[in-house]
DNA sequence: GTCTATATGCTGATAGAC
DNA sequence: GTCTATCAGCATATAGAC
């Protein structure tokens, strides 16, 4: 790989997450990358293809940021740990969670894309798996209350995600400063953290 | 208004609901309306203000529909009735939270508009602090924990938009059928209520 | 009010010289 | 590999006849 076609992947990255698929033209993607519009078509041939690479790598990252977690025995302090560690990820990369919500919520090939690359890939599915077991098993011990495995995730994702697919509304529509949307970010972290602690609890 | 003009309003809600603003051309509207392109700016002048006059009057009926609940004295009678009640409707409008949520989470424009239109709106802080209110007191009799109104009504909308915002990809990477869909959204809505009842109960 | 025709601009993609 | 030039398509918006 070229420097020029790491560079371009970059920028491309960058705008990606800025403006949207649609919102990036590979005119922009060369102008920031230096170069003429026909070379990032040489490199990748199409937006499409550009545009799936780098997204599926992003899931990945996501994906295998959250996989690597341990379990020790303790629920709700695994469950607090991987809080933490998810809320910060994203607060790195705020763009991300509307990004990868865009392409489920309207590309259809993108889903049965995804399907293909995270849901039937076997290692995907044995983090899963074993997860299941950890809830069930605590379920089993009385740690937490009855729940499947599946909601409780949408339920972690939906609190945490849409935190920050809010954010920019929050700052101009409340016109929080930027000081203010970290303390917000840190209330809001600790929010979710208690009610899952005390929603999930057993009775 | 003549009846061409209502039937491009219509048209162009429906299309804009399915599509998005960036899918939805005006040839696209003016075929669906049955007439030709030039009279949807006859009528409306630009794309973007006939889209502000539908999406504006759409999370207007959001926010009427959500208005139209009384408080009896039973908070989480009132809850739980109010979650049903914005549950079914999104159930039966299930791409406008994705349509919302996108205009928060891109245009900038939006967001200054959505400000001057709702939070600026002395109807819409009224129904808001009497809610604060109604909060605060249940928290000082000790029927639920301590929490920021503001907080208690994200986590409302975080947890049923998402649900929906979700639901395509639930569909295409878990491939489930419409009348799994279904038994899906009323579990999902139960978990939602419990999750709630029990995060936000007293110590 | 309604139509046809068109101006103007941007897009993704490619052909072909070097 | 890198460039310039260009094609074909679609978009929004408008001018002007009826």
């Amino acid at each position: 790989m070229t420097e020029l076609e790491m560079r371009i992947l970059e920028v491309a990255e960058q705008l990606f997450l800025e403006r949207g698929f649609a919102g990036t033209s590979t005119t922009d993607i060369a102008r920031e990358a230096g170069c003429n519009q026909a070379l990032v078509h040489y490199y990748y041939r199409t937006k499409e293809r550009l545009f799936a690479q780098i997204f599926l790598s992003k899931v990945d990252s996501v994906l295998e940021y959250i996989d690597h977690y341990t379990y020790n025995g303790d629920f709700f302090g695994c469950l607090r740990q991987l809080i933490d560690f998810y809320f910060d990820y994203i607060n790195h990369h705020r763009r991300l969670p509307f990004l990868i919500l865009n392409e489920l919520a309207t590309n259809h090939d993108r889903r049965l894309q995804m399907r293909e690359f995270f849901v039937e890939n076997p290692q995907r599915q044995r983090v899963y798996f074993a997860f299941d077991e950890v809830v069930k098993q605590e379920v089993e011990k009385g740690t937490i209350r009855h729940i499947e495995t599946f909601d409780l995730l949408i339920d972690v994702v939906s609190l945490v995600a849409m935190t920050f697919l809010t954010l920019p509304a929050l700052q101009d529509m409340l016109q929080k400063s930027e000081p203010e949307v970290d303390t917000y970010l840190n209330k809001r972290k600790e929010e979710i953290c208690l009610l899952l602690a005390k929603g999930l609890s057993a009775d």
